[in-house]
DNA sequence: TGTGAATATTCCCGTCAATGAATATTTAGT
DNA sequence: ACTAAATATTCATTGACGGGAATATTCACA
């Protein structure tokens, strides 16, 4: 798994730059306005983002509108992946332990 | 989403202890071994991942037993829930742009 | 109670990154 | 060319964090 996207998820306010991005394409300013940040914070988050690249920006005369980019996102489902079957084996082994436990409450009557 | 889960995962180092713990359980000792790590620093990062919930400890006698916590991956991956459905539509969108492609191609016959 | 093994903590240092303030750059329209 | 709007960059400050080295703690056992 790659780190740069992480770190980059990291941090509170790129989290939410991901996820207000995630409904649709916006500029800086608009990004800055939703999420109360000054401009040059708001360009530098984003900034951050696009060098991880978790953002793709495409200039529109004045502004520069930003868009969310998917595959370092399919990236991290990917590696989640092995991880999924560790608690899906639990729910199965919890389960079979219910199972048994009915098994045996039935027993008592 | 957390972004404690997220600083933790970020760090190259403690990723790694993640996924040797994602095998089973380790003593610091043994992190430390197969990571190539002094034992400071496997204490460190393991007390990073742990104050971060990531992974659970059971003392026994001389040593520490670390293994891996699942919720907060859980948690990710729910969060990866929407982003999910972001993806699945573009495949979507991809599936009939080539079948209408298809379509156009037949009509040449 | 003393010893060795396993682990934790502390201190120092360098680096990175976040913030705020100020300033520079780009672009459209006149 | 000039201006205003949108955005980027620079600079200074501060705090977090990672690595290394040294030391402290904990525990079983004799």
């Amino acid at each position: 798994m790659n780190t740069t996207t992480l770190g980059a998820l990291a941090e509170p306010t790129r989290l939410k730059i991901v996820e207000l991005l995630s409904k649709g394409p916006l500029t800086v300013g608009e990004v800055g306005n939703r999420l109360q940040l000054r401009q040059p914070q708001a360009s530098k988050h984003l900034k951050y983002l696009h060098e991880a690249g978790l953002v793709e920006m495409r200039p529109d005369a004045n502004r520069r509108i930003f868009h969310l980019r998917l595959e370092p996102l399919m990236e991290l489902d990917g590696w989640l992946d092995s991880y999924r079957k560790l608690w899906e084996d639990s729910f199965d082994r919890l389960d079979n332990y219910l199972m048994e436990l009915q098994k045996s409450d039935e027993q008592k009557f």
